[in-house]
RNA sequence: GGUAGGAUGCCGGAGUGGUCAAUCGGAGCAGACUGUAAAUCUGCCGGGCUAACGCCCUUCGAAGGUUCGAAUCCUUCUCCUACCA
């Protein structure tokens, strides 16, 4: 199957110039594109993998990719699907940011194959050293303000209450710079990013053939939503990170078991590089036996291992068994420590347990379950609450070293799926 | 610079002297039903104390003031919006 016809069957393809042109450009052989990146952040998140992965997807049907990080777009902010104006970010911030993000985005592709290798550059590298007077001469000249105000990006802010800076305002200028330093540079011949990136990357489309006369195409990935029409990627406790630091590779897993029946399909399509066969035998084996939820285990299982590798996939896996396995009384103190470091844990000193012990309200709040402790309360009275995966009703209930397992760790748990570890010390 | 309007809990948005920790909706959390799904129904949803009835503390942009009593009235300040210049 051809590269457009896999992104158009995933579901992958909202927008593109001109479909009919960058097929055939595609089939005369490897093309080089790109997509950008910008330093929002120390980390990506699962929304950035739909393009990220789609340079993937084009890598691996034979193109060279370019991922960029934007060293210089950071500095200023992307006004795109924005409703108000950015703070701008610290230059220490920025350029702490794209470290981490060049690490992670060098993760998902292949910088080594003799073919066509990906690559990866900073647009600070050729934005930075350009002054001012030359940008507004060179690049400046070429865009009308007619047509900048037309943008939906422009636009919207300015029927806004916050309006729009000048600054960000520029930003479609250095992306369209980007794009034809790119096409310079290294034959570039095409931009991808999400629906919102459509103002920019034409930008940069009409800036190359003003400035170099060259045909270059533009190509838009829809952006993840759930069923309900919702942005996707978001968890009760915010945006689903790359980092495993800032999303644990157990809570990463977690996210994707819980997909909602409605929306795995698309995810699976989205999310994993499964061929279509594979796909479509899971979403019939889900139909059959919706319970045994066989679509959300393999999502899971995919993206975990695409993202944080096999072993920190299978131990999330192996956590997760523990966890949603009911009751804890065979456990092996060894199995159980496989979950110490997957769930969040946080230390108590053993002395409070010792004697009468310490209430489990108290234990509650102090692992970070409930916010306070009448809330703890609440939540008790309320059937909530799991102590050693046993559920607790009695308000008063005391936590003493008797219900320690293996002598160090009570295991709390409230509701269906939120744990934490308190480890005695 | 002028004039008018506004600022309420995570968000939206009522309330315009006591019955207001503040109607309602959304989000969130928990329970029931299930499948670590959705939908639906129920409870909670500022903080502390209490087994509980209940009690106490801190909130309605900020600071003062009027009053027995203020989110509500007055003064000043800050910020936002609209129109005018």
């Amino acid at each position: 199957m051809d590269i457009l016809a896999d992104l158009k069957w995933r579901g992958l393809l909202a927008d593109c110039t001109d479909f009919e042109a960058l097929g055939k450009r595609l089939v005369e052989g490897p093309l080089t594109l790109y997509c950008g990146f910008d330093p929002t952040a120390d980390s990506l998140h699962v929304g950035n993998l739909v393009p990220l992965f789609g340079l993937r997807r084009f890598q691996l049907a034979g193109h060279r990719p370019i991922a960029l990080a934007g060293g210089a777009t950071g500095m200023i902010g992307d006004p795109s699907g924005r409703s108000s104006e950015r703070n701008l970010q610290t230059r220490e911030q920025v350029d702490h940011n794209i470290a981490q993000i060049r690490g992670q985005l060098s993760r998902f592709l292949d910088f080594d194959c003799p073919t066509h290798a990906a690559r990866l550059v900073d647009n600070a590298t050729w934005t930075a050293p350009i002054s001012y007077l030359d940008f507004l001469r060179d690049i400046g000249k070429h865009f009308s303000i007619n047509v900048m105000v037309g943008k939906e990006s422009v636009r919207a802010r300015m029927e806004s209450d916050t309006g729009i800076s000048y600054t960000e305002f520029s930003y479609m200028l250095l992306q369209a710079f980007d794009f034809c330093h790119l096409r310079q540079e290294f034959g570039c011949e095409l931009q991808t990013g999400a629906t919102d990136q459509w103002g920019n990357i034409t930008a940069g489309i009409d800036l190359c053939r003003k400035r170099l006369h060259t045909t270059v195409w533009g190509l838009t990935h829809p952006l993840l939503t759930k069923s309900d029409g919702t942005k996707y990627g978001k968890s009760a406790s915010g945006a689903v990170w790359l980092d495993a630091a800032r999303t644990s590779p157990y809570r990463f897993y977690q996210f994707f078991i819980q997909s909602e029946d409605a929306d795995v399909g698309k995810l699976l399509r989205v999310l994993t590089f499964l061929p279509q066969e594979q796909v479509e035998d899971l979403e019939r084996q889900q139909a059959a036996n919706p319970g045994a939820r066989p679509a959300q285990t393999a999502l899971a299982r995919e993206i975990t291992t695409l993202v944080h590798g096999k072993t920190a996939c299978e131990d999330a896996i192996r956590a997760s068994a523990i966890l949603f396995g009911g009751e804890l009384a065979g456990v092996q103190e060894s199995t159980f420590n496989e979950i110490v470091g997957e769930v969040p844990t946080r230390e108590i000193e053993r002395s409070r347990l010792e004697g009468p012990g310490l209430a489990l309200t108290e234990v509650l709040v102090h692992a970070g379950l409930c916010p306070s402790k009448g809330q703890a309360r609440k939540d008790l009275e309320g059937g909530g609450i799991y102590l050693n995966n046993v559920r607790e009703a009695a308000v008063q209930r005391l936590v003493t070293t008797n219900d320690l397992l293996f002598g160090k760790h009570v295991l709390l748990r409230k509701g269906k799926r939120t744990y934490t570890v308190v480890t005695a010390r």
